[in-house]
DNA sequence: GTATTTTTACCGCCTAAACAGTATAAAATG
DNA sequence: CATTTTATACTGTTTAGGCGGTAAAAATAC
């Protein structure tokens, strides 16, 4: 359980919109190592770069837990 | 719209657990004023830290997009 | 098959995140 | 009220993420 990959997430949402490592660094103002590492699931990335990748990608980030309403 | 407030919501969790940013920080594993900037939605924190935040916070991420199955 | 593109990997440099310590302000407690 | 605890803020140091450049490996195109 739980075997969740955010760095293939990321990747499939990449090849399916057409876009290179590069491309997609470019468009999210990052450096290219950092959208490498991001899909290798290095974590240790910061969080501000995560994200602007994700926008790119229009991929939504939620967080969850048993007091939300 | 989407006025959504990590910060915040880290803070009530902490809260809610009766924990300080001391505590929380130490059981997180990271250092306090890493959770002191966590909670003032300082985005530039890396991404492990925050995960180990909300880890202990009994939080979960989710990753939402309109090509998800 | 070869040529091209893309990905993976490594390299130094620079910057800033992370840290502990400290100090003050604010909040909570008696 | 005074006291204690906690949160906020700042400082100096250390560490490593981020970066572009480069190069080799892998995938893709021709």
């Amino acid at each position: 359980m739980n075997d969740f990959n955010l760095g293939t997430l990321i990747k499939d949402h990449r090849k399916k919109a057409g876009l290179t490592q590069l491309e997609l660094a470019n468009l999210a103002g990052v450096g290219k190592t950092t959208v490498f590492d991001i899909e290798k699931n290095k974590e240790t990335i910061r969080f501000n770069n995560l994200l602007a990748v994700l926008k790119v990608l229009n991929i939504k980030v939620e967080f969850i837990s048993p007091l939300n309403k």
